[in-house]
RNA sequence: GGCGCGGUGGCAGAGUGGUCAUGCAGCGGACUGCAACUCCGCGUACGCCGGUUCGAUUCCGACCCGCGCCUCCA
């Protein structure tokens, strides 16, 4: 039985799909003006365990991923560098996908484009405004008109009278109420545009959500997530949206991600301090930025820092360690064990994966006593089962030798280590001492670190 | 100002009404030719003040501090 918290009761609630064995699931994704930073990384990698588990227990899991391919940002990078928009966001959905793969994040089920449901758009702007939610303004806009959903302010928890009193809200003259935001907007004589029963124009931004979950996925889903600067108002509007024109609940489960936080305020594009996953992936293996991602509940606020990524690849080092000169069995062969039951239980609690890396780590510890002490049928099992549980948190899926020998860092070839790895091996067995250490110091400084075991010597880069 | 979230050992980070998170760093021991890795052990953490309770870090209330949203942002 899984719990997960929902941000519109805001309370953990036993998770129960419309359809038994079925998961259907909507998250926010990215408009594609730039490249993806941390906080990006945060929800895909978040909402990647969610799939993950979930699948893993069992569920079907449809999985869609929005991308936002229009809007005014798009228009006025493309624009700044001198490109049709369609260039930029192919670009940007190009890199989108290498970030994501480098990170571990599978694939969604579907990744619909703005660009592809104006037909979609265009219907339902009509509906609403057949049922009096909306109105054409004179200049060519379409507003929803949030005095007409009485349930408005209930994802947020905000009271309208607040909001209308709010000084923040600009008065725009073509709006009926300060509050009311644009379905449809107005294109100037040179922008790009799409026919509509208003004019040329093109879709408002939370409009395009509202149309191809409700189309992806019906007019009522299971879960509905994304990052924590969406809950209000995108998501608070998607709901007004949806519920108006459908007449039905439009979504069960809210789900919001913590904030990345970089010198105590949040990463964002607005302040600027902003890291870009390729950026950091120049500094940091893919897999240490998702074991640090992963470290954290999904819900808390996570601090960006040199200091707390190098720590994280540290702790998963330890991991890998703990795999290395094992081969596991094939999962089916070791039955569950009180690990297993011992990680789902974490997990099926909102998706402690914090928690759930502490079994992880557990698991490790058992491995090398078990090798220590020669129960080497012991540590294949639990091996298995580490890696059997790593996978369901997109981790430790890599050969370990590869995991420490493949860093990019370093002059020498794997070839020209092991030659000097057994050329103090020699030294070693003739006690000249000295000379082993020389060599064993000499690759040091090339950045290679070895490990003696029984087994033998083994290398990893530092 | 309104709404929401949070303050855990040197650091990161789970969790719980009454033995245990876990990791990193540190210290002691084992292993080692010496190291590294690994193993064993160690350090009386729960913002402050009241209350409930046999007992509270965990429940309740007040306070202090931090953060987020209220405008585009994941």
């Amino acid at each position: 039985m899984i719990k997960i918290y929902n941000t519109l009761t805001q309370q953990k609630e036993t998770f129960t799909p419309i359809e038994p064995g079925k998961v259907r699931m909507y998250v926010c994704g990215m408009t594609v003006y730039d490249y993806c930073h941390l906080g990006h990384a945060r929800v895909l990698v978040a909402f990647d365990v969610v799939t993950r588990y979930m699948r893993n227990r069992g569920y079907d899991v449809t999985y869609v991923r929005n991308i936002t391919d229009i809007d005014d940002k798009i228009l006025r990078r493309a624009e700044e560098n001198a490109e049709p928009f369609t260039e930029l966001t192919d670009r940007m959905i190009t890199a989108m996908h290498e970030d994501e793969t480098k990170l571990g994040v599978l694939s969604p089920s579907a990744e619909p484009r703005a660009t592809d449901y104006i037909a979609e758009i265009i219907a339902m702007i009509n509906t609403l405004i057949e049922s009096d939610h909306a109105y054409a303004a004179g200049n060519g806009d379409v507003y929803f008109s949030v005095e007409s959903f009485e349930g408005y302010g209930k994802l947020s928890k905000k009271k309208l009278e607040d909001l209308l009193a709010g000084a923040r809200i600009d008065v725009h003259e073509a709006k009926r109420s300060p509050a009311d935001f644009a379905l449809w907007k107005a294109a100037g004589d040179v922008e790009v545009s799409w026919p509509s029963p208003w004019g040329n124009g093109r879709p408002g931004w939370h409009i395009e959500c509202s149309a191809m979950s409700t189309r992806c996925l019906g007019d009522t889903f299971d879960i509905h997530g994304g990052g924590p600067d969406l809950l209000f108002p995108h998501h608070e509007n998607e709901i007004a949206q949806s519920e108006c024109a459908t007449g039905h609940t439009f979504v069960n489960t809210w789900m919001h991600a913590g904030a990345i936080r970089v010198n105590k305020e949040k990463m964002s594009k607005s302040l600027g301090n902003f890291f870009t996953i390729r950026e950091i992936l120049d500094t940091y293996p893919a897999e240490v930025v998702r074991f640090f991602l992963v470290s954290s509940h999904y819900r808390s606020q996570v601090d960006y820092s040199e200091d707390n990524l190098a720590e994280a690849g540290r702790s998963l080092e330890r991991l890998y360690h703990a795999l290395r000169g094992v081969v596991p069995e094939n999962s089916g062969d070791v039955p569950e064990t009180e690990h297993d039951r011992r990680f789902f239980e974490l997990m099926d609690d909102d998706f402690n994966c914090a928690g759930a890396i502490s079994v992880l780590h557990a698991l490790a510890n058992d491995i090398n006593q078990h090798r220590r002490e020669g129960r080497d049928n012991e540590a294949k099992k639990a091996t298995t089962v580490l890696v059997r549980l790593g996978e369901i948190l997109g981790l430790l899926q890599q050969d370990p030798d590869g995991f420490f020998q493949a860093n990019t860092a370093g002059e020498l070839s794997a070839e020209d280590i092991e030659a000097k790895i057994q050329a103090r091996a020699d030294a070693r067995k003739a006690k000249d001492f000295a000379g082993a250490d020389r060599i064993r110091d000499e690759l040091i400084e090339q950045g290679v670190i070895l490990d003696d075991s029984r087994e033998g010597t083994s290398w990893r880069r530092g």
